[in-house]
DNA sequence: CTTGAACTTCGATAGTTATCTAATTAGATA
DNA sequence: TATCTAATTAGATAACTATCGAAGTTCAAG
């Protein structure tokens, strides 16, 4: 979630790439007119196109050996919105919408909602096991499944929530929603946890 | 214009001061929080916070020895909205507003409408001398005072305006607006331009 | 005036990346 | 098939910068 902004920052924080996604907001340029109006080499075009590209930002329309780059005003307006939305909206945003699935979803919004405080940060930890199991997997969503957090990355993105991160941590791997081992953390599949895991 | 642009975008275009602006979202925090939060050295802490204090994005106050920074949220939107403007829209933009000051300016505005397309391209460079000036003048927004530009950046800033960036150029040398010197360029003070020059 | 704590500044290092040239792919034309 | 043009890929280099430890600064308190 908070990837694809940094992706975002990161594909604009180049003053070339800022030109080109101009002159592709005046419309369809090939890669020979990009070079010739940055001054720079066909080949460094082509590699700030990969970036755009790579981010649904620009896209391209082949016409014979030359491609046409157009910029995709759809997708920049999406990225950019995300940007506008404050970083103290998007806290409170990772609030659980309210209840609207069937059941568990339905049960665990009912919870959050007496834990979470409107900035996202968490109230208190439940005592009891099952509320407990609500927050924790609300605390997952933080979590991308496929990579590897070091320690001190996992009590960072804990800290957002809640100032107890060796507690909160220690719980999801009690609950097997996270797995660790030397000092390096990931995230187990849902089906371990998702439904069962109350035995 | 485009160079805060740019510093914004290379600001948020790092994970750590990503995390850092959102925590501050939450309130404020000292360099040593931050260290503890996102399990970095306090020197770090300090070059990140350096960078956002450099754009107005944080602000902060001391007491005693600890320094307590916050985000100026008022300051993020104001930076957050311009990205959200389009690209499209920025080049309009770069048309002139319509007259409003006393006499000079009024009357460049007026070319400057018969002139300027909606999307900030130049449709024709004036054969009047004079009309031509207020393009000039016009082009100038481009090119800031004291920098140092290679020829190929001066023909890149021409040329989101108008192809014919080798003519636009000796005309600013001509008026006396840019200055070169072993192909490189730099912009000359107003006054020898703004009031004066048509001699 | 010394000690201690919270920061900042300095200098060095390592990782990233924008840019280039050279080589390669792919479409069009003869 | 051979050739020409547009673009991409590969490899190398140079510039930038996030991060760290060490040294310097500032403030408060004995």
């Amino acid at each position: 979630m908070t990837e694809t902004l940094l992706a975002f920052f990161k594909a604009m924080a180049d003053a070339s790439r800022l030109r080109i996604v101009g002159l592709l907001a005046q419309g369809e340029r090939s890669v020979q007119d990009l070079a010739k109006a940055l001054a720079l080499k066909e080949p460094t075009i082509s590699h700030h196109l990969a970036i755009l590209k790579s981010l649904g930002l620009v896209t391209a329309r082949a016409e014979g050996t030359t491609r046409w780059h157009a910029l995709d005003h759809e997708a920049l307006e999406r990225l950019s919105k995300r940007v506008l939305q404050p970083a103290s909206e998007r806290a409170a945003r990772q609030k659980p919408r309210a209840a609207q699935d069937g059941n568990a979803e339905d049960w665990d919004a009912k919870v959050l909602k007496n834990f979470v405080a409107a900035d996202g940060t968490l109230k208190s930890i439940p005592a009891a096991r099952k509320k407990r199991g609500a927050v924790l997997r609300w605390l997952m969503h933080d979590f991308a499944a496929g990579r590897r957090y070091p320690e001190a990355e996992v009590n960072a993105l804990i800290q957002t929530h809640h100032w107890d991160s060796a507690t909160l941590r220690r719980e999801l791997i009690g609950h097997r929603m996270l797995a660790r081992k030397d000092r390096m953390y990931w995230r187990l599949p849902e089906t371990e946890w998702k439904a069962g895991g109350e035995a």
